[in-house]
DNA sequence: CGCCCAAGTATGAACGTTCAAATCGCCATC
DNA sequence: GATGGCGATTTGAACGTTCATACTTGGGCG
């Protein structure tokens, strides 16, 4: 960093101290235990504290305390492409509740070829005390290391690898398409199809079981024709859609695992010179701007609450054991899914 | 933060001092200034430092050198909505570029109604020694209290209202429709039009005279009625493309300034029973995943490369002054803006 | 042979804060 | 009137590093 002079050096607690007429310890009281301080000091200490416009060194605090009150999030250059800025957001919305834990949130990019060795780096130097992770995957070395080495973190998504661990939040998929299915046939529509992704994925699964609950619930029982699968990729996603709307009778609706998914579902339904909402009911998943524009009807991850919620069981005392938590999405009702028009 | 024990205390400078039997100052010499160390000693201190697995406390050394190698990145939970995931990209990528600067990125989120206060307060708690802004507003407070309180910081954006202050890099949007331009005329479509903002916003009017030099530059005229505007709002967008295209001849494309316009004149295309691309060019800007979801070319930005060179910027000696950097976008091609199936 | 210089290494102090323990003043109690 | 105790405040030390300076060693040179 370029070091320019600051305009005037800052102010210490020993600044503040002499100015108040009392010791370092007594100011470092008002800020940390004001109620071990005589109303009259204390009043004098922060009015001097004010004036001189005085904050603590985070640094010194650091060193002293020996932790940082700061939380490390990896950020993924190559995750990035794929769909949903559900991630950006959630680390926005880390960012957002941060300070009222008088804590911040450090960012860092490991080595794809050595991430563990990232959270090595900036653990060891201090920088953090602890970690969200986000984007857990399959066989994820991080949560078996960060465990091993009694570094307290959370994971935003299940730990599917580690079913005893607890520190994580997730939102219930199942219950958000379930929610989905739901809505379509108060809507009227008569049938419920579902696009996912190929069996496996635990996210894509859980999201299918989702559905046929739906429609268990509803009343309704699958033929076994009104599935199909794709990968995330806009063209396989019409095809699916096609083939399944070609078994879907009239007045159905799909259900998706994800927006793309949907909006494959929205060009099939073009191309049979259907019109969305109207003639067939779509739903995505995610809520990203992509749904935003298409006035897609999408199931919405409560990204804020999850933030909320990390951070309440990063700081939760260690015991008795946090419990992982759950989140009920929500749905934004859209065009998409609405039968007859306005 | 939940205080776990560590597994292990932490190796201090001290202790690779003791083990490779010289002075906390040697090994010290060892980490910041190698070439001052005797070969046999560096190659001794080295091996302890690895074998104790030591990393130098961040805390100790910002308290030391009066820096903290960091720079503050405001995130914004409202900005979110609008403007794509340019900035959430450039966040990544500035990350990704930090630790070649031996640097980190602290994210934070200020208070809305005082968003300087939180830029007050992040620096004087010496977290971070610099800034990188984003995302700067016409009368924004931000770049004048920096300046005014001599805080290092550069612009993801052009300070447009203090045109003296060179400490920016942005994207050169004008130059993109341009090629964009070029790159419709040369794929054989006869006439090219303009979907733009409204006029007033610095932006805007710049995309729209990239549109205008491009029309010059390949010899086409513009008749005044190849343009509309519309707000950044998908049915006001779709119905200003409709009305474009009912005034453009056939072979037509339309460049718009943004891909939520594409988007709209994509639909406004499609309900004239034409099809993008083969029918009507359309090409978008920013190349947000809306675009590559749609198959819809687009102007995108050289996120990492702004990222490389606000870093640069940051830490180039103060004198002489930076000198600010436009950068040149790429062109994404896709199928909307070629105009005979491949 | 003594002197000086440079390279290499070591020592004391400082960065700004909080912890742990000591001190002070005051009132209640015996 | 001495004693104990308690609330309020102060003092010394420590956190882990780097800066500024001092010291040691050996070699070149007059």
């Amino acid at each position: 960093m370029t070091v320019r002079p600051m305009r005037s050096p800052r102010a210490t607690i020993v600044d503040v101290a002499d100015a108040a007429q009392v010791s370092r310890q007594t100011v470092s009281n008002v800020l940390n235990r004001p109620d071990k301080v005589a109303p009259a000091t204390l009043e004098r200490v922060q009015r001097e504290i004010l004036r001189l416009g005085f904050t603590p060194h985070a640094s010194a605090q650091q060193l002293r305390r020996k932790r940082s009150s700061a939380v490390g999030f990896e950020v993924n250059p190559l995750g990035h492409r794929r769909m949903g800025h559900i991630l950006d957001e959630f680390l926005v919305e880390l960012t957002v509740v941060a300070p009222r834990h008088a804590s911040h949130v450090v960012a860092f990019a490991p080595d794809p070829d050595d991430v563990i060795a990232a959270y090595r780096q900036i653990l060891a130097s201090g920088l953090v005390d602890g970690f969200v992770l986000a984007d857990t995957r399959h066989t994820d070395p991080r949560p078996g290391w960060l465990m091993e080495h009694e570094v307290p973190f959370v994971s935003f998504g299940r730990l599917w690898d580690l079913p005893e661990l607890q520190c994580w939040v997730d939102v219930d998929g199942r219950a958000g398409v379930r929610a989905a299915v739901a809505h379509l046939v108060e809507a009227g529509y008569e049938q419920v199809g579902f696009l996912g992704w190929p069996a496996g994925s635990p996210v894509g699964d859980d999201r299918r079981a989702g559905w046929a609950e739906g429609l268990h619930e509803a009343g309704l029982t699958s033929p076994g024709s009104d599935e199909e699968s794709s990968n995330q990729d806009l063209d396989e996603a019409t095809a699916a859609a096609e083939r399944l709307l070609g078994r879907l009778g009239q007045g159905a609706a799909i259900v998706c695992a994800s927006d793309l998914l949907a909006l494959g579902a929205l060009r099939a339904v073009r191309n049979l010179d259907l019109e969305p909402g109207r003639d067939v009911g779509v739903v995505g998943f995610d809520d990203t701007e992509v749904a935003a524009a298409m006035q897609l009807s999408s199931v919405r991850q409560p990204v804020a609450e999850a933030a909320r919620v990390a951070w309440d069981m990063l700081l939760a005392p260690t015991s008795p054991e946090p419990q992982a938590q759950l989140l009920t999405p929500t749905l934004t009702v859209r065009r998409t899914s609405i039968r007859r028009a306005p």
